[in-house]
DNA sequence: ATGTGACTTCCAGTCCGTC
DNA sequence: AGACGGACTGGAAGTCACA
């Protein structure tokens, strides 16, 4: 019973945490690089939002990172 | 002519439609697999709109697709 | 450095049409 | 069948104070 529901969100929200945590990041320089606000990063990561496409791709490009890759189950 | 980001929406309508169409699905076919209104489809294809990642997910699974099968350049 | 509730603004998303 | 417009509602965007 895959529920596919808002699991695309905590994908993508576990997704951006792993790959920030990784370059070593703090939400605060992912924010500043990404152009989006400190608060909004923490509630992406925690999947409390249902992101825009134009926001992922701000945060994939912020990573250094296309935006498939932060929506790969397995790598 | 660097294009800006922005076009991740029309890389992802074009994308959509080339599935649809290939499923010789119409759009309001579309809208109702995917829960989503007929005319809102459309607009999703000719990028007016920035979509949100739930409703990314679920034009993918009604064209049965993964939703990185979207977001690809190149097959 | 991050989590959270509250808040306003504005656009994602719907629904009625017409061409 | 699809493009497009006008009007509307709900919810995403964006921010803040404080834990």
């Amino acid at each position: 019973m895959a529920n596919n529901k808002n699991n695309i969100l905590n994908l993508f929200g576990d997704r951006v945490r792993q790959a920030r945590v990784e370059k070593k990041l703090s939400q605060e320089d992912l924010a500043n690089l990404a152009d989006l606000h400190r608060t909004y990063i923490g509630m992406v990561e925690r999947a409390e939002r249902n992101i825009t496409l134009i926001n992922m791709n701000k945060i994939a490009q912020a990573l250094d990172l296309k935006l498939i890759d932060l929506l790969k189950n397995d790598t």
